[in-house]
DNA sequence: ATGATATATCGGAATATATCGATATTTATA
DNA sequence: TATAAATATCGATATATTCCGATATATCAT
């Protein structure tokens, strides 16, 4: 991960709302309606943005940013965008920053 | 640690220049040329304003705010105020991050 | 093709952050 | 007590972030 990889995901995180769908998207099946889809793992962003209370122009924002960091991957599927949590990404940050720090 | 600081930490992590200094403050007898007041493992403010660039107050800005954190920790000795890495803060971001993330 | 739904992007307003120079405060010393 | 040195605070400016509504783009269904 290189320094600039790093100082972004930082950022991201330096956001609660972001934390938070960080969050949600643990266990999504705990945190969302299931959709009647097929995809019930998966959520999508107008999932997120029923619970967040926040605009759709905004929560999208927030997902495309931390999409940006490698905090989180995509998948479009039909008019549906899934996203989900890089774990991979995510434990190399802690990894890294418990080093760095 | 609340919610609430675990925040402010983050933010204060958030910026490289006070992720440098927390840096700067691991090994200051490397860092930093010794003083001659008896004092050497500690940093007081002038010592890291010289190194970092900046001016005076943003570095007496950020030290101030890190502190406010728990981050760091200070001691003022005579016309002096010496900083040091609070440890204990530190780890139990570390560890605090790794869980919640 | 048209309309509906989901998502992304744009432009602007409000708020937060970073930085500086000037000055106030604190402590030591002549 | 007056001066110097170290640090903190204040006020201003520049930049970054957050958020929204409006609109564009993409996909699906009719």
């Amino acid at each position: 991960m290189t320094d600039e990889n790093l100082d972004q995901i930082i950022k991201a995180l330096a956001n609660p709302v972001r934390r938070e769908i960080l969050q949600w998207l643990k266990q999504p099946e705990q945190e969302f309606t299931l959709q009647p889809n097929g995809f019930e793992q998966c959520v999508c962003v107008s999932q997120i943005f029923a619970k967040s209370g926040l605009s759709q122009s905004t929560v999208s924002s927030h997902l495309a940013l931390m999409q940006r960091t490698g905090l989180l991957s995509s998948q479009r599927r039909g008019q549906w965008v899934y996203y989900q949590r890089n774990e991979a990404v995510i434990r190399e940050f802690t990894e890294q920053i418990q080093q760095t720090l």
